[in-house]
DNA sequence: GCTCAATATACACGAATTGGGATATGCATT
DNA sequence: AATGCATATCCCAATTCGTGTATATTGAGC
């Protein structure tokens, strides 16, 4: 029950939410972009995702400095729905709109350099 | 995006989650039922459901000395296909026997009641 | 009107969550 | 090894949340 309980406490909160739209129709996004995207103090932004982390929602991986959140690659399955459904409705809030605008002009400091080291 | 968030705050407990999913399966309940239900005091199950009840996810009836809880119906649509996964993962844990079967040995005091007075 | 049953609310308190700011850790470059 | 960037964690104050107990409210029946 405690597993359950865990998943919608993880989805209440507006930052995390905004955060995962952005995840999920990303791919895959490092602290950094997020940080850029959602404009916010960047510790802040870790313990959100570190949230959501644990709750079994998101895997982070290392890549270089960069550590790169997307959603888990095993999801219990009742899980799904919820999330997508949550991130439809994220979408239609007027604070995704600029969350993704500013994502579009930051984008990928990271992810560039991190191609053009490869 | 706070209506979005309060939600899955809503859901984020595991009274309510217990208390929606009879609520869900049965149609409509009375407080008195959900607490024989969830073998729970009065006091608390009735906060619990309140809280359902203003993120909008509960309406409740009044019918002479009891309180009916149902789904609200004018649910946002995103919400729907969250409550049915949420339903369905909570049916599986074993405390959900175990409330179901509280309650269909306490069924309807009230609702036996009722119906003998209509 | 009084009493009883069902439900909701008020108050007090400990536990958990959140946020800000400073700092620690890991990795890469020179 | 020293510096710089990205990320995580720690400490502390403020707030919110869940619970227990007592009490108020509402309706039914006598």
């Amino acid at each position: 029950m405690e597993k359950t309980t865990s998943v919608f406490s993880a989805l209440s909160d507006p930052i995390r939410l905004r955060s995962l739209a952005l995840i999920v129709r990303h791919g895959e996004l490092c602290v950094c972009e997020l940080v850029a995207a959602l404009d916010l103090p960047q510790p802040k932004v870790s313990r959100h995702l570190a949230v959501m982390r644990e709750a079994g929602l998101l895997r982070d991986r290392r890549d270089a400095q960069w550590v790169l959140y997307a959603l888990s690659p095993d999801l219990p399955t009742w899980v799904v729905p919820v999330i997508e459904a949550a991130v439809a409705a994220v979408e239609k809030e007027t604070v995704y709109g600029k969350d993704a605008k500013r994502l579009a002009r930051a984008e990928r400091p990271a992810r560039s350099r991190c191609g053009a080291v490869a």
